[in-house]
DNA sequence: GAAGCCCCTGAACGGCCATTCACATTGGCC
DNA sequence: GGCCAATGTGAATGGCCGTTCAGGGGCTTC
C-alpha cells in the first residue's frame, strides 16, 4: 500500500535490448521518451538507462548529470524552433502580413508535427537548474521579439489595426497571446483528427491576421 | 555533491508557527503554496506539514493521501471556474457576441487575478491518479462546450463569420485555441505591468471577437 | 604483447520517500 | 472526576534516489 512515487499514467520501462546507436544518442532518445511519458522528476536515471539497455553508472560517461541531460534535450529542440521561425520570416518577403502568416504557419506546423518535443520543452523546462534555464528563456524571448517586431512594422505601415485599450496598443501582450495559442496546439492536436497539420496552420494564421486587424492584401 | 532532488528554483519551507486556522484549511493552504512554488512531485508531505507547524503523520487525519490533497485543491478552483464561466454567459443576454465577450472577460479576469490557482490547476493536474483526474477533465470539457455552443449559435444566426479551412469550420479547434490563449495569461501576466486585469480581459475579448469574425453590433 | 584509452558494470554512499501505527494529548460532555 | 472522540506525535517500514568509484573488459597503436 506504499506507492512511493506519483506515476503520471504510464509505467516505468521494461528492460530493453542494448540500443544500437551511439550511446549518447541512445540515451538522449530514451530519456526523451521517458520524460515525455512520465515527467522529469519521477523518471530515474536507472529507468532511462534500463530503457536503452545500459546501467545507471554509464550515464555519467556522457552527461555530467540528469539535469544536463534534460537541458541538452530541451535546448536542441528550442534551438531548432528558433531557427525555423527566423527562416520562415526572412523567406516571406517584405509585407508584414506575409511575415506574420509565415511565422504562425511555421510555428504551428512544427508544434503539430513535433508535439512530443514541444510538450517536453514546455512542460519540463521548470525542472532545469537556474543556470541552465537561462539560455532557453533567451531563445523564447528572441522568438517573441520576432513576432513583436512584425506587429510593430505592420502598425507603422498601417496594414495592421490591432485592438486598443484606452487608446494604446499592447503588442507584447498580443504576441504572448498568439504564442500561447500556437504553442498549445501541441497539447491536443492529434493527426487522427479531421484536419491536417497544414490546415491547422492555416486556421491559426487566419485567426492571427484577424486578431491584428490585417487589412486585405 | 549529491543533490537528491530537482528543486524548481525555490527552497523547501522553513519551520512555521502552528497555523491558527482549522487544520484542514491550514494544510490545504500550505500545500497549495508549496505545490505552486516547487511542484507536486518534489514537495514532500513533511514539507507541507512543516509549513503549517504540524508533523507528517497529522496529514492523514484529514486526507487519505497526498494525491487526494492535490485533487482537493485543484477540484475546488476548477469548480469555481466552471461556475463563473456559466454565470457570465447566462448573465450576458441573448446575443452570441455579448455571450462570447462575457465569457472571455470572466475567464481572463479570473486567470489574471488567481494566477497561482490557475498555474497549479494546469501544471500539476498530470500528477493526479487516473481515477481522480476524470472529474477535472469533465469540467474542462464542460467549459469548452460552453464556448463551442456560443460559437455555433453565432454562426447559425449569421453574426459570426469564422475562418474556414477548405469550406469547413472547425469550431472545436477555435474554442481550444481561445481557451489555450486565455488560460496562459496566468503564466506571464503580472499586476505590476502597464495594464489592469480588466484591460487585459477587454483585449482578449476583442481578439476573440475579431477571430470569429463577429459582425459589428 | 604492452600500453593507453574508452566505455561499462555494479556495489556503495548518505539520505529521503509516503504511509502506518502505538501512543499521547486535548477538550467537551455526562 | 471519568469517558470518549478527535487530533497530534515521531519512530518504524521497506523501499528508492542521484552520484561516485574501483575494477575490468575490449579496442587501437606502438
Amino acid at each position: 500500500m506504499s506507492k512511493r512515487k506519483p506515476v503520471r499514467v504510464v509505467e516505468p520501462p521494461v528492460v530493453a535490448e542494448r540500443d544500437q546507436r551511439p550511446p549518447v544518442e541512445a540515451i538522449r532518445a530514451a530519456a526523451f521518451t521517458q520524460f515525455a511519458e512520465r515527467g522529469y522528476p519521477v523518471v530515474t536515471v536507472r529507468d532511462i538507462m534500463k530503457a536503452c539497455g545500459l546501467t545507471q553508472g554509464a550515464l555519467y560517461n556522457h552527461f555530467k548529470s540528469k539535469d544536463e541531460l534534460l537541458h541538452d534535450i530541451i535546448a536542441s529542440t528550442q534551438g531548432e524552433l528558433e531557427r525555423q521561425c527566423q527562416q520562415a520570416v526572412t523567406g516571406a518577403g517584405d509585407d508584414p502580413r506575409a511575415k506574420l502568416a509565415a511565422f504562425v504557419r511555421a510555428y504551428v506546423v512544427r508544434h503539430c508535427r513535433l508535439r512530443v518535443e514541444a510538450l517536453v520543452a514546455n512542460r519540463e523546462i521548470s525542472w532545469l537548474g537556474a543556470e541552465r534555464v537561462a539560455d532557453i528563456r533567451r531563445s523564447r524571448r528572441a522568438i517573441r521579439d520576432i513576432l513583436v517586431t512584425i506587429l510593430n512594422e505592420g502598425v507603422q505601415r498601417g496594414v495592421f489595426d490591432p485592438p486598443q485599450i484606452d487608446g494604446r496598443h499592447d503588442l507584447k501582450a498580443m504576441a504572448m497571446a498568439m504564442l500561447d495559442q500556437c504553442t498549445h496546439v501541441s497539447m491536443w492536436y492529434g493527426p487522427g483528427g479531421a484536419f491536417s497539420e497544414e490546415q491547422m496552420a492555416k486556421l491559426y494564421a487566419d485567426m492571427a491576421l484577424r486578431a491584428v486587424g490585417a487589412k486585405p492584401q
